[in-house]
DNA sequence: TAGATTGTTAATCGATTAACAATC
DNA sequence: TAGATTGTTAATCGATTAACAATC
């Protein structure tokens, strides 16, 4: 009973099909049409109903979609009815901005624990989480059920951190340190490399500036 | 004299060819094949030529490329060469993040000045960067040649903060807030939506269990 | 029923990979 | 020169868009 692999790229969008369908919700839109939906979104509306196809029918011919069932949907797909208990490993500033980031929870990813090495940091709190020291890492992760950890120390640490975190059964990295990790075939990793991300931007304003000059 | 446009896939790339080139050159490597590096970044050695090729030839027939060089050319082309004055608007946690992050600066990315509309907040210090009120923003990007704004303000002020910038002549938006933001062509925005990018991995991770599942 | 709009197949487009001639 | 490896063209693959029959 295969089902076909659905691809990334389309995964990548759902989050976007989901946030915009919340608005919509909560504005009281009931039905919404591809069309519309493309419009609004500026995506077009055969991109829009191929993607949605890849997960069965959630339209009605003649009539569209149902905002609150779509979005339903969507979050399900998502994965977000679910609960993921996360910890924090680096409890710098990205790593406590994380942590106060309540938007999260909203989400079903329930903030576990923080880890350091500084002892500086170690004993004090982010959110009513306090601050762990590194030892305590692997026990940790064992005894809370914790699927994803995120990665928010400097790159010297993070394949080692890493390693540790897949041996005591983690399931997921989000990984903020400026590096590949080298992990086992289905541990999933989701990178977030701030600074390739400014470099784009980079890469964007000069390309433009070069294009108006004429060149 | 049309330049051909690069895509922006080709583009997306480039920072990670940076990143293992840097490393390369700082182990003194003096020249990879494409070969060797499509082991190393677990890329095909044809896409890598590809890429570069976009950009004219960078390597030798018979020797392959040189490190420091291939480096110093994609730093370039990706503006890094350049200084790039930028500010970020909303200092919470994640905006004193972006703040103390010395790594853009060694990016030629310059860290000129923060803003919020919490008085508690003004006139504190962020690595050396005096927090201001939101007043002072139109005047101080006028004034101080800025070229990119960091958007970390919750999204209901995103939109409205976005279009002033762009009235006082920003360049570039780094956006973390979680809207799609709406400027006039020209302007470029990089948006940084965190939780998009944790509900994939919430997705994958799902789907990996179902797949074992058997399903 | 007639109109609207999906679900889905077919066509197109773009990106990736393979192959090889050019050349160091 | 012979061997290695690029630059580049051609083939393949996958993703996006267009078209339309199915159907609400």
């Amino acid at each position: 009973m295969e089902e076909k692999e659905i691809s990334q790229a389309v995964i990548g969008r759902l989050p976007r099909y989901f946030r915009y369908l919340g608005e919509l919700k909560d504005e009281g839109v009931e039905r919404i049409s591809s069309q519309d939906l493309s419009e609004l979104m500026k995506v077009t509306a055969s991109q829009i109903r191929q993607d949605f196809n890849n997960f069965g029918g959630f339209g009605q011919q003649g009539y569209g979609y149902n905002v609150e069932y779509l979005y339903d949907e969507i979050g399900k797909i998502l994965g977000l009815n679910r609960r993921h208990n996360f910890i924090i490993v680096g409890a710098g500033n990205l790593g406590r901005a994380l942590g106060n980031y309540m938007n999260f929870e909203r989400r079903g990813f329930i903030f576990k624990g923080m880890f350091d090495r500084d002892p500086e940091l170690v004993g004090k709190c982010v959110r009513g989480v306090e601050i762990m020291p590194m030892e305590k890492l692997n026990s940790f992760v064992r005894e809370n059920d914790i699927d994803i950890a995120v990665l928010t120390i400097p790159k010297a640490g993070a394949e080692a951190a890493a390693e540790q975190l897949v041996q005591n059964g983690i399931k997921a990295i989000w990984n903020f340190a400026h590096v590949d990790l080298n992990v086992p075939e289905g541990i999933q990793v989701e990178n977030v490399h701030l600074s390739d991300s400014l470099m784009k931007l980079s890469y964007n304003i000069d390309r433009y500036e070069n294009e108006q000059a004429g060149k």
